[in-house]
DNA sequence: GACGCGATGGCAACGGTGTTGGCGTAAGGC
DNA sequence: GCCTTACGCCAACACCGTTGCCATCGCGTC
């Protein structure tokens, strides 16, 4: 899975393209990324890829094996990017808090690229040295194994899961994007007491909350949960 | 947006397509949502939807506005059976759990279709009833309008994001679905105590919640935060 | 220094996708 | 009985990911 397709032995002998450009696998996954970046941009395809790079579609499978796995290689540098830096306090609570945020913000700031790949579990590098470091800071901060593995696995789905969603809203077509603003305010804003008193008594609250996203919400829920079973456990007091 | 092309009125006048069937709205929502729960299916196109149906794939477009539209019609159709026959209790937290327990499975029920749709805030009239029933229920449980609907906006979303994040990997071709389950056995299982102790003293634990959603652990660890503030605010108990 | 061979880039094509315009036809309304 | 209109269908368009095939370049070997 993921196997590259040439072996990195090999990969001495380049020859530019007709445009100049020498390729490698690194400047794929940074041009797709330049690619979803753009505001406009219609989203990533193979031939855009190409086109951006100045080659043809079929050289992309030289590198990957294909669309898939160059999707994986996205994600990983995502995780990467987003780890990148990263120091820990110590303080087990604001370093989750941190990382989280950190991650759904990388992602957030390539949705598209979120939306392709946050679904699979890559197991490259990167993921699996950011999955060390969590279940670090929980086993240090005195969670037994059984426990620092349930909080992994809710903390990092949700911080996946948030930036999937929060990333699929902002990949949409800027048409839909503001389609779905009106809907909103239409729809929500306008409803009747009658029929929706509890809609209508929040709706200011509601459209307030309607493009931002719930995560750190959620998250600061989950920690509290968290910081609340420890404490539990230990008579004694968890971070901050 | 996701407004109908013909009134509903017109709709009284019906040719059956060469096949025999009479085509609707609701035709093509149930045979879509069929599709895309067959085991081996290749997923939800237009073509094999028509094919499907035995007419021709323009035709779709009387229907529909277009593949988008025939996305947030399926997925409302979804949240109406999640909520189908639930009655209320009561007690708010258990209330919560078992329709935030509901949305989840019936997205992953079919999970091609909650992929496809569970980005959208389709604002589609079975939605909206779902949050009216949410909201309702905060409220009367005794939370302010603020906290309501921060609680309602993290509820939601993650029941909508952990649904959106399992149906992805469920709905991966079988191929790429044995493939991560391999590379999670070989990677996580077999990685070095030296380099990767955390991981390597857990493994154990980790393999046992490779294929299990984190949701329902996420789900209790929000309605935890949620029930301490309510305790929080008033002096009283909550629920159960 | 010439050769051979494998790695690389480019061309053309295949089957698939969502979508559109136009044509015939059958069903109501008057 | 006519006319309008909704509807099913056909053909076509532009785009997608992917794959053989061929030309060419670069390095190791003799």
């Amino acid at each position: 899975m993921g196997k590259r397709v040439v072996t990195e032995a090999k990969r001495q002998r380049r020859r530019p393209t007709r445009q100049g450009q020498v390729l490698s696998e690194q400047l794929f996954v940074d041009t797709a990324l330049r690619l979803l970046a753009q505001e406009d941009g219609q989203g990533l395809s193979v031939r855009r890829l190409a086109a951006a790079l100045g080659t043809d579609p079929s050289t992309l499978y030289r590198y990957f094996r294909g669309m898939d796995d160059l999707t994986l290689a996205i994600g990983d540098e995502l995780m990467r990017r987003a780890v990148a830096g990263w120091r820990a306090t110590g303080r087990w609570r604001s370093d989750l808090r941190e990382l989280g945020l950190r991650v759904h913000a990388s992602y957030l700031a390539h949705p598209q690229a979120a939306v392709l790949t946050a679904s699979r579990v890559s197991g490259r590098i990167h993921e699996v040295a950011a999955d060390e470091v969590i279940l670090g800071i929980l086993r240090t901060a005195g969670f037994g194994d059984r426990d620092a593995v349930r909080i992994y696995h809710a903390f990092v789905d949700q911080s996946l899961a948030f930036a999937v969603l929060d990333a699929a809203s902002l990949a949409l077509p800027r048409t839909a994007r503001e389609a779905d603003e009106a809907m909103w305010q239409t729809t929500y804003a306008r409803l009747p007491a009658a029929t929706h008193p509890h809609i209508a008594a929040t709706s200011r609250h509601l459209i307030a909350h309607m493009n931002t996203s719930a995560y750190p919400s959620a998250l600061d829920m989950l920690l509290d949960s968290a910081q609340a079973q420890l404490a539990d456990v230990q008579g004694a007091v968890g971070d901050q």
